[in-house]
This record gives C-alpha cells, sequence and structure tokens, in this order.
DNA sequence: ATGATTGTGGGGAAAAGTGGGGAAAATAGG
DNA sequence: CCTATTTTCCCCACTTTTCCCCACAATCAT
C-alpha cells in the first residue's frame, strides 16, 4: 500500500529516489513502465506486476487483440532494481512519455507509485477534483 | 468520536500537537490526507480510514475513473505516528494545501479531526452558520 | 500546595537528498 | 573481430532533514 505525495529531482544521470518508506514494498524488485492512459511513469512491485500481467494472459481476448496488448504492455515495461540510495534510473523513452525534466512527484497511488512531471501532476489533480464532485455526490 | 476545537503553534519543526483527549483513539496510527473540498487537513484513525478507502475502491468506476481516484485518494494521505509528546509532523504539501503558518485550529468531526488556518476556519464557520440556518428551519 | 499533565522548544544521532568517481558492460566504428 | 567511445552500475562523500529523546515553564487536578 503507498500512499503520499512526494517531490525529487532527477540527477544528471536520470536517477530518481523513490520514498524510503516504499523502499521496504520494492526491495525485490520493480517494473517501470508506462502509465495506462495517463502520462506518467508507473512503478509496480515485481510480484504486483507478475500479478497483474498473468491477469491480462487469463482474458478471453481473441489471438490477435490479445498478442497487440501483450505487446504494448510489455514492451513498455522495464524490470530494475533500486541502488543503495533507493534511486532507480528511469529509461530515456519512459522518461520522454512522462514529460519528466528535472523534477519528479512520486506518488503512491495503493498498489503502484506513480512518476509524475510537475505540469501533468497538476493538470491530474484539477481533473480529479472535478471527477470527485461528480462521485462524493452519489453518497459516499 | 472527537468533539471541540482547540488552538495550537506549529513549531519550527513543523510538529502541531493533538489534543490528548484525542490521543487514546489516534495511538495506532494517523492518516493526514487533504480534506475533500475544504482546504483543511484531515486527521483519520488508520482503522477508519481504511475503512472509507475501501469503501471507496467499491465503487463502480471505469479502469480511467477509479485509477484516478485511487491517486487522488491515496496520493494525497500521508501514515504516521504521532511522538512522545502527542505531536505529529504535517507533510509540507498538505501544510500548503490548508495555508497553515504558524497557528493551528483543531477541530473534532466526529469520526474524524480537522487542521484548519485561523483563516480558513473562521471562513468555514461563517459559512457553516448560513448553512445551518437554512437546515435548522426544517427541523432538526 | 504539590504532583502530574501539557504546550513548547531544542540537542543530537540517524537517515535521507544530492552529487560524483571509476570499474564493468554495452554500443558503435573500422 | 578488435578497438574506442559511451553508457550503466556500484561505491563513496557531503549536506540537509528527520526523528527520538530530554527539558522547562505553565496549567490542571487532587
Amino acid at each position: 500500500m503507498f500512499n503520499g505525495e512526494y517531490q525529487y529531482k532527477v540527477d544528471e544521470k536520470g536517477r530518481v529516489p523513490l520514498p524510503p518508506r516504499f523502499r521496504r514494498q520494492l526491495r525485490e524488485g520493480v517494473v517501470l513502465s508506462k502509465g495506462m492512459g495517463e502520462k506518467c511513469i508507473a512503478v509496480y512491485p515485481i510480484r504486483e506486476w507478475k500479478r497483474l500481467s498473468d491477469k491480462l494472459a487469463e482474458q478471453a481476448l481473441s489471438g490477435a487483440k490479445l498478442r497487440r496488448l501483450t505487446r504494448a504492455i510489455h514492451g513498455s515495461a522495464f524490470d530494475t532494481q533500486f541502488d543503495g540510495q533507493g534511486r532507480v534510473k528511469l529509461p530515456d523513452i519512459l522518461r520522454a512519455y512522462a514529460g519528466i525534466a528535472d523534477a519528479v512527484i512520486v506518488v503512491g497511488a495503493n498498489a503502484r507509485v506513480e512518476l509524475w512531471s510537475e505540469e501533468g501532476w497538476r493538470a491530474e489533480q484539477t481533473a480529479a477534483e472535478e471527477q470527485a464532485s461528480e462521485i462524493v455526490e452519489g453518497g459516499v
């Protein structure tokens, strides 16, 4: 379970620290991939990633659709480990996808962690507020 | 069940005391998060927060909306404990969100506790009075 | 009155954020 | 295929922040 919002810098070597409170859950390895739909980098504990990709394989999908989805998911996934200082190297492709330059916002999103650019995160937050007002009216 | 209104200072290290009456209920851990809609910090006993987030996760939502909600809820939540003096460290992001500088108003709000800036609390109170006069007419 | 509790402050050890050096591995070029 | 250049990865280092403990004055209760 990840939560909270933290701000870090990407250093000259493209490394980003993971919040210390997250590290225990990520020690066995992480998978970085494109956020599904969102312009961010998703970070999964390797176990959670496996669970998700297994679930995907079980989907009742036609051969062509499944192949395409599998390709898209696994093609944008990078498995890695963090270094002694708790940092991960961001693959350039993902970094470009998420539009991350110097500053990164690290967001805990329950089963996964997300990495956002400042602008992207601000935009996402305003969008989320609008959505929340709709949902909460429904009675939480 | 939390009641009452208390005034404290934020010290130089960003710490805020919780009212002694509240501490027994918060001893097992607290979750600080953005007040939904209001510019305040919400403080939940960890059990209560889990209950709420589970309830939200049960909403029937499309993938994109569920991801957005999960991100908003967990991203603004920080779980922590109070120190030996009954104080919690406010995450800078939440403190900025609620506009809390030196003074804090701690308000008991039934299942949760709220932390307000002086200005924010005054504004909320006048708004509440107006709304209350409408509602009470209906017979409370 | 007196002892306990509470608000407030601070010291110091440990951890975390940030940066960089250098060996190993990968890539590219001839 | 071998070599040269770049990239990656594992350390080490420095500064700032965090966290745990202790301290003191004011308040509250007995």
